[in-house]
DNA sequence: GTATGATTTAAACAAATGTTTGAAACGAGC
DNA sequence: GCTCGTTTCAAACATTTGTTTAAATCATAC
């Protein structure tokens, strides 16, 4: 509050924002494609070259989109990673707890409706499964070092479990997530529910014990190769 | 084999399955906003104008991509959900078959490579998070009688467990599967693991238990609301 | 063969897209 | 006041989009 001693005193470079927030609402809404750059910039109230002038295309406005937020995201996972593991001090930390710091942090994000992080987050949720190939490189270059990071966690805290077998259920709990912090029930699952509205915490308390319970499922029977009967130990291993 | 007597005798009324085709594959890799439909038409190798000569326009084309399919997909689910409940005979049936019938029958289609399943599944997958409403209305639709089904199965499957985090739960499972079935590893996460080539059902055998391990997770502690302190059992209890 | 209805074809349509342009307006330093 | 680099602006650009049109072709029954 240093700066606004006039009301509106005429935007200056904030430009740059407006146009990140109008393009983050919108492609919410509607998606990359479904959201011209017209659109934005009639939302924002600037004027339709500024998107190129600041940003260059409307592909670097997308990744700006994402790194504006996704840098400090990150960041914050790393940062309660490295406390945990500073606590357990070599020891390997406990599985539920890196599943909490890698997904609460994202749904403390999610539930964030002041400062635009629920949009985001709903915005992240579904382009885990946009299919357009320079969107999915930049998402994995944003997450490689977290991801390396996260595995090596989980590696350690499991040393029972076939690291593949972990990989996978990581996939799964990302896929349950990004489906939930989207907001999208295409399946009009929810609409009976109140929504557990003023309560943005909500979310969290029910998707952690479903994520927690998925990781520590039993493991599944390996695969019943025909040419030679397996003899698969009957009662299921639980998964840590 | 009855009908090709002679090598490619000149496709005729096929032109609707070509196109059907050609759209389910690059819709797929593509999305809909990203795929033309001269890209459509000209894969299916027909003419430019038979897409709105067949099917009126894209969004008709795209609402019988999916007509096509989920007909039978869901059609089947209810087949197996009737069996359970007959074989039952009034009692409930038991909780990790329902979502075995449930999701069991998508990820069967999903490992059949040889019918254009396998496609259709992970383009079924992506649609799930896809921002356009027409499509997520057609969705809601198509599956309105089979989710009524399913959601009243698990209810009585799940006497004691609250309706609205039976609800949720579905929500998440359905959120693990989408994105596990669209194929797409946005984080690249599955990249070291070899992906379980020729084996189909592979999927299947990792993601049920997960799936189950997840509804049967302890119930979440109740939101602490702050005007009063709630006094929760502390024991969690089990879904089921 | 000829007529009839269904299908295919090439060409064109208007609208919307991302981007570029060159001039105008602005802001800070002198 | 003037200058210079930055930012804004209206207009235009070339493509691409979904869709339409009217003629040509095909298939079938008479």
């Amino acid at each position: 509050m240093v700066t606004t001693t006039v009301a509106e005193p005429r935007q200056q470079a904030d430009t740059r924002e407006r146009i990140l927030d109008a393009a983050e609402e919108l492609f919410t809404l509607y998606g990359f494609d479904g959201t011209s750059t017209r659109m934005i910039t009639s939302r924002a109230r600037v004027n339709l070259a500024s998107v190129n002038y600041h940003f260059g295309s409307k592909e670097a406005l997308i990744q700006e989109v994402f790194r504006r937020r996704l840098t400090w995201l990150n960041h914050e996972r790393l940062r309660v990673l490295d406390e945990l593991e500073r606590e357990a001090g070599g020891a390997p930390v406990k599985p539920h707890l890196i599943v909490e710091a890698f997904f609460g942090v994202a749904l403390r994000m999610a539930a964030d409706e002041q400062h635009g992080g629920h949009t985001f987050m709903r915005l992240l949720g579904r382009t885990y499964s946009e299919p357009s190939e320079f969107i999915r490189t930049f998402l994995a270059e944003e997450y490689e070092s977290v991801v390396e990071r996260f595995k090596a966690a989980l590696f350690k805290a499991l040393p029972d479990v076939p690291r593949e077998e972990i990989l996978w259920r990581f996939h799964f709990m990302l896929g349950a997530m990004a489906y939930a912090i989207s907001g999208i029930d295409a399946l009009k699952l929810l609409t009976d529910c109140q929504l557990d509205e003023n309560d943005p915490g909500a979310l969290a308390r029910r998707l952690m014990p479903f994520l927690i319970g998925g990781l520590r499922a039993p493991l599944p029977e390996p695969a019943a190769k025909p040419e030679k009967a397996v003899k698969a130990d009957k009662k299921p291993r639980q998964a840590d």
